[in-house]
DNA sequence: ACATTGACTAATT
DNA sequence: TAATTAGCCAATG
């Protein structure tokens, strides 16, 4: 795991708003794409995200970061469930996973920067 | 080099 | 929505 590689997904991650996520599988996707417009080797998909995200420890909203299914990481399921009951974080019904269709957000949509 | 593991995903039932 | 199965990629033993 390049160093390089652990920088993109942590800064990206820091970019997730407060209020919204971002799946393991749309991160890979994205830095693949930024990987590949500077023309460097893209990494691997979505598990690889994880395995960065398992080392990042804190320093990162990692609770921001969810699976397809919209469920955070089972390590801290809890946890991550707080913290985006605290932020506003679409929830859906039964307020165990992440309502993806209203809290999915793309790096193409910034908030305050543009 | 071979097998196992892991913060995953998509399709099927 | 949930449970099962198959596919994926890199790290680790």
């Amino acid at each position: 795991m390049d160093d390089d590689y652990l920088e993109a997904v942590l800064d990206l991650v820091a970019q997730i708003p407060a209020g919204r996520a971002m799946t393991y599988g749309t991160i890979a996707e994205v830095l693949a794409e930024r990987s590949s417009a500077q023309g460097r080797t893209p990494r691997g998909g979505p598990r690889q995200v994880g395995q960065v995200m398992s080392r990042a420890g804190g320093g990162v909203p990692w609770w921001r970061v969810v699976n397809a299914a919209g469920r955070p990481p089972a390590h801290h399921r809890t946890r991550a469930l707080a913290e985006l009951r605290g932020e506003g974080t679409p929830l859906s019904a039964d307020g165990e996973r992440v309502a993806l269709r209203h809290a999915i957000w793309f790096p193409d949509e910034p908030v305050g920067a543009g």
